[in-house]
RNA sequence: GCGGCGGUGGCGGAAUGGUAGACGCGGCGGCCUCAAAAGCCGCUGGGCGCAAGCCCGUGUGGGUUCGAGUCCCACCCGCCGUACCA
């Protein structure tokens, strides 16, 4: 016999041996035929191949596999599938410096991810992956898009955009990040420009209240409210008489409308220099609004900046109180929110009142606050003053109301709902993405590409550097197509589609990933969808997960799918910090699984990661971490070595066991109770693995005096629960202590009769602090464990000469005597 | 400013209002070895004490309670998100 302190736990031996039973078996593929057992749809966010595969990548796999594993074993029939966001700028920002087509740096990091999941053991069903760049799935994009045009959710309009100079395209307000692009991190400018949106404020309210249906966290989804951004008011109209028009202005207090004492236009406002045009503050006017457009948009957003602005020479009559209130121009005024215009009521808004203090503007009280209140600007509550004989002496939430109510009767205004939700602006002037399938004929106009000639496939060009416009225009012989209306010459549009918008249904596409005929089918999308278990980071909180349920709900309204919320829970994984810092190539601090994965197996990697804490949260790696994660599973491994092969069942109920039996098999349902709990109840893998590792522990203890039965029980039960952390490890010592297949076990279940025990120890307390512990009997009454708890040493002794005025008792755990 | 999350040993972290610090790392000691590595066993919050034991201890200060890391109030610090949104 082999000396046992000279077997060696070989990952790399283990780990593709099990990882080839999987591949050849297709042990992970899903039927989309219904076999009575309820589905479960586990996915983890699209991942975007760029390189190799990091940190984060592992623990969202990690992640998603334990979940997928583990619903398998409790009996559900378990989609899990993966795929590539693979169309995107790294790529082809790679093909400008290199001249490397996209496709071949994108296939080649697509090759290494695929290895790198195989190699970590991911139970991944492999017959539905694809990658959104290929012509098989972007064809499907592109038929969506043409759903979305005809229905009018697709539609190209000219105005202002968000342009980013290095990455020379435009953005969508979701991708400008304090004045910068998402990507690079450029200063965004703006440009009037024609460009492709969809139409998802259509959807803003029920983007909103469907929040209450899903089981997000309470965080993403207050970062979805945030971004929506409805607030409820009025919109009023103020005339100017030069001009005759009337400016309507969106306000969330009309209470305070007697208040306005000016009105604010933005410097992007269309008709700012109109007004201006013949005033003596022409000049003034035009230079402010010149300099307003050159500053960026960080410089003009800072929040401590003065407030700027200059008098257009005009005025506009407040409809409430027919009172002439003068106009100015000034950047605290956005053109993106609202109407671009703004009643200013220095008396109730901070901002309002900066700027009347800067340039010597009246301030009015229209609103009185409580006693002592009588600062201004005032923006609580409080009574309606020097305002209007109908309104004044009302409390000003009653008031607002009546206001509206007035204002819409006399034809001034009416109650209107404000978001900050734009349309989301899909086009790109690049060359790595899906080309959008329209064409423009001289005769005819613009002309969706019929279905049946899809996909407009991408063609090869040989300069992808973008020049202001598509690197497609540049394609001329893709460009010239035919009408498909007349028949005569027309052009290609050029631009190519946010790749927000493949990964905005590739979920769907899975569970119906290789049909020819249509993107998916109805009655198989509704096997599967919506999807029960999301996985991946916050950072796409905002993003990828509302332009997902934005596409969903449109995707109902066209009776494509049955639902309305394409992510029933979604769960957000904290980062992987080297030395408390975020992993970045700068800092020089990145670590690569791949290093792990090679030095010590996937397992120790996953089960490290899983381990660490708390999934939800950030987690700094720790190289000695990762060892003592390697030592648990060497010891499992061995133990499964030395015990062998043999009958593994759990003592019967009730069966009488020697003391080490008996504890032994005690332990190992304690740990069937806790991990099982620790999973099902909430993400807490880091308590789960923690119990395994204790059942092992007593594994050791006992390994002298145990019987082969019950050592045998208590390792196959830990190798079975250690299972959808560790896979491999836990597949061999299954096979090497029953001679099983282990995920093809049921999950096991304590039996209730082996989680309690005849004695517990009582804690004796006296005044609260702990006086001494005893072993007393499980069945013991509440009466004999307070004569138990008063009879001890320690608490006599604390006791002596006092009177014992209360006690509580606590059953299985505690006396409590509270003595004066 | 606003919103959210967090603050527990030397470190990562664990604790349905009921034994604070599970599990792991690190450290110390022992066994094995010619020796080391690996492995196995034990100890490991701080202070006082020969010991029994006692006192202190979950960011700070109050409160509720027989009992508070946990609940309430007021603060401090850190991280993340967001910010002239009318």
């Amino acid at each position: 016999m082999t000396e046992l302190r000279e077997l060696r736990y070989e990952p790399k031996a283990i780990e593709p041996k099990w990882q080839r039973v999987w591949e050849e078996e297709r042990t992970w593929e899903a039927s989309n035929e219904d076999d009575g057992r309820p589905k479960h749809y586990v996915l983890e966010m699209l991942p975007y191949p760029s390189g190799e595969p990091h940190m984060g990548h592992l623990k969202n796999y990690a992640l998603g596999d334990a979940v997928a594993h583990f619903s398998r074993r409790i009996g559900r029939r378990v989609l899990h599938p993966m795929g590539y966001d693979a169309f995107g700028l790294p790529a082809e920002n790679n093909a400008i410096k290199t001249g490397e087509h996209p496709r071949e740096a994108t296939a080649k990091s697509i090759a290494s991810f695929q290895r790198q999941f195989r190699e970590w053991g991911i139970s991944i069903d492999w017959s539905r992956e694809f990658g959104t760049h290929e012509p098989r799935y972007y064809r499907w994009t592109q038929w969506l898009f043409l759903q979305l045009q005809e229905r009018g959710l697709a539609y190209k309009r000219e105005g202002a955009v968000n342009w980013c100079p290095n990455d020379q395209t435009v953005l969508a307000n979701e991708q400008v990040v304090d004045g910068r692009c998402e990507r690079c991190g450029f200063e965004v400018e703006q440009r009037q420009l024609e460009q492709w949106y969809f139409r998802i404020t259509d959807y803003a309210d029920r983007l909103l209240e469907d929040l209450d249906e899903i089981q997000w966290p309470e965080h993403v989804k207050t970062m979805q409210r945030n971004w929506i951004g409805r607030s409820e008011g009025a919109q009023v109209a103020f005339h100017n008489p030069d001009l005759g028009i009337d400016y309507p202005v969106f306000t969330t207090r009309p209470d305070t409308l007697f208040g306005a004492t000016f009105f604010v236009m933005s410097p992007e406002h269309p008709d700012v220099l109109r007004l201006a045009a013949g005033t003596e503050h022409e000049q003034a006017v035009r230079d402010y609004v010149r300099h307003a457009q050159t500053e960026s948009a960080e410089e003009r957003g800072a929040a401590d900046k003065a407030k700027t602005g200059v008098p257009l020479g005009r005025s506009v009559v407040n409809p409430v109180n027919g009172e002439s209130i003068p106009m100015w121009v000034a950047d605290y005024v956005l053109m993106e929110y609202g109407t671009g215009a703004i009643m200013a009521v220095p008396g109730h808004d901070e901002r309002d009142h900066e700027f009347a203090t800067v340039h010597g503007l009246p301030i009015k009280r229209v609103i009185a606050g409580p006693e002592g209140e009588d600062e201004l600007p005032y923006s609580g509550d409080g009574t309606i003053v020097d305002s209007h004989p109908d309104f004044d002496g009302l409390p000003n939430r009653e008031a607002l109301s009546a206001i509206v109510a007035w204002l819409d009767r006399e034809g001034k205004g009416h109650r209107s709902i404000n978001y900050r939700l734009r349309d989301w602006l899909v086009s790109r002037q690049r060359y790595w993405g899906c080309p959008i399938p329209v064409v423009y004929c001289d005769a005819c106009g613009m002309e969706p590409v019929p279905t049946d000639q899809l996909p407009v496939e991408l063609p090869d060009v040989s300069d992808y550097k973008p020049r202001g416009r598509s690197p497609l225009a540049a394609a001329e012989e893709w460009v010239a197509t035919t009408c498909p209306r007349c028949g005569g010459p027309a052009r290609r549009e050029t631009d190519t589609m946010d790749t927000f918008v493949d990964s905005s249904w590739y979920f769907l596409r899975y569970c119906d990933a290789n049909n020819d005929a249509a993107a998916w089918d109805r009655d198989v999308l509704n096997r599967w969808m919506p999807v029960d278990q999301y996985i991946g980071g916050v950072e796409h909180a905002i993003l990828h997960l509302l332009y997902a349920r934005f596409f969903t709900k449109a995707f109902a309204d066209m009776e494509l799918l049955d639902f309305q919320e394409p992510f029933q829970a979604l769960f957000t994984q904290g980062m992987i910090t080297r030395d408390g810092a975020k992993m970045s190539k700068s800092k020089g601090n990145v670590i690569s699984p791949a290093t792990y994965v090679d030095r010590y197996g996937a397992d120790t990697a996953r089960c490290y990661i899983l381990f660490i804490g708390p999934p939800d949260q950030d987690a700094d790696w720790s190289d000695e971490g990762v060892e003592g994660v390697h030592r648990f599973l060497a010891r499992l491994w061995r133990l499964g070595v030395e015990v062998g092969v043999g009958p593994a069942d759990s003592p019967a109920t009730g069966a009488a066991l020697s003391d080490a039996d008996g504890a032994l098999a005690r332990k190992a349902h304690w740990a069937i109770d806790k991990v099982t709990a620790d999973v099902s109840g909430r993400f807490a893998f880091n308590t789960a693995i923690s119990a395994v590792m204790e059942l092992v522990n007593e594994c050791y203890r006992h390994r002298e005096q145990a019987s082969p039965e019950v050592q045998r029980f208590a390792v196959a039960t830990a190798a079975s629960l250690i299972f959808p952390f560790a896979p491999h490890t836990a597949s061999e010592v299954y096979e090497l202590v029953t001679g099983g297949r282990v995920w093809e076990q049921p999950w096991p279940r304590a039996d209730p009769a082996m989680l309690t025990t005849d004695t517990f120890e009582l804690v004796a307390q006296v005044n609260g602090k702990v006086r001494d512990r005893l072993t007393a009997p499980t069945d013991a009454t509440k009466d004999q464990l307070e004569q138990l708890a008063r009879t001890a040493p320690n608490v006599v002794a604390h006791v002596d000469g006092k009177e014992v005025v209360k006690v509580i008792v606590v059953p299985g755990k505690l006396v409590n005597l509270v003595v004066r």
